[in-house]
DNA sequence: GACCTGCATGTAATAATATAACATAACATG
DNA sequence: CATGTTATGTTATATTATTACATGCAGGTC
């Protein structure tokens, strides 16, 4: 299998994702103007720690110190920069957070999530958004946002065939 | 515009909803040798007062008494069950519970969801369905549930025109 | 640099959503 | 009616998220 299109759920060498999306973070702040503080940067590192959706008290958790403590606002008013800039996307379905792999199109989210392991594969699904465009149309509604969650079990966790 | 089938969002003679909805449920509960307790019919003529979703929290309101308060297990009970069969949806973007038009395959769910009027419309997206599951299994995934949640605006609330 | 301004973060309190654990009641059935 | 099962009541608490107000800090302007 081609190396160079990773797949979460595989090993793979996952430095690359980190790496990836945060520079890809700091082009899209710098080129709207807006700032990737500290506190931001940490919480986008902490949730593209892995392709699992994190948990905004997790992220609280791993953001404290015994003596420096986080407190939820904090944690929440990074992520909701983050969502807004299109760098993360929330699972409705976990009340979690992961990373966003297009930080373009941030309205349209297709996401396969693992039962077992809890990897997170977010799907490019150009066909099922149109097709969920236009069955919207034929009801005359005007879309903002759509979102889909899938539940289930993924490759690796099905084992090595099937 | 057919009056016989019923568009949410439309004005419409509510109560036949309401009874449609009661007598499928009884069928189910009676076909499944489930029970439909009293506490499950109030919770599901409460969710079917209208095609909005109505919040857990809600629906404890409205079931108290000044002196009898319902505690929220009790609706989180009611809901599991009217859940598991099939009789409502959890509509995951909004924490909240809404009435099942087609109390069948129950782990497909697909809701054109107004931000105007809350009202929420519920697709029977075959195509849809069949396009998510085909592009699951190419990643190899194993299908438990879909949903897709769509946000905007509803046909009535856009205008007559439009 | 001094000063302002606006955005970002800190802090305290509390709201909103949901579950665990155990006690009691209602129901079905031999 | 004794018994096991299912449903509900009750208390407490867990989890997720927001409001409101105080403080800090980065960048521009004089």
């Amino acid at each position: 299998m081609d190396d160079h299109f990773i797949k979460p759920g595989y090993p793979h060498d996952h430095h690359v994702c980190l790496a990836d999306a945060m520079a890809t973070a700091k082009a899209v702040c710098s080129e709207r103007g807006t700032r990737l503080t500290e506190m931001r940067r940490r919480v986008l590192e902490l949730i593209w720690g892995g392709h699992q959706a994190v948990k905004a008290y997790d992220l609280l958790e791993m953001l404290s110190e015994p003596d420096r403590k986080v407190r939820p606002p904090t944690v929440y008013r990074a992520l909701q920069f983050l969502l807004e800039n299109g760098l993360i996307h929330r699972i409705e379905s976990l009340n979690a957070y992961v990373g966003c792999r297009v930080p373009l199109s941030h309205h349209i989210s297709q996401f396969l999530i693992c039962n077992r392991c809890a990897t997170v594969i977010e799907m490019a699904g150009e066909d099922i958004a149109s097709m969920v465009t236009r069955e919207a149309e034929n009801h005359g509604f005007l879309i903002d946002s759509q979102t889909v969650e899938v539940h289930g079990v993924c490759a690796p966790c099905t084992g090595p065939q099937t």
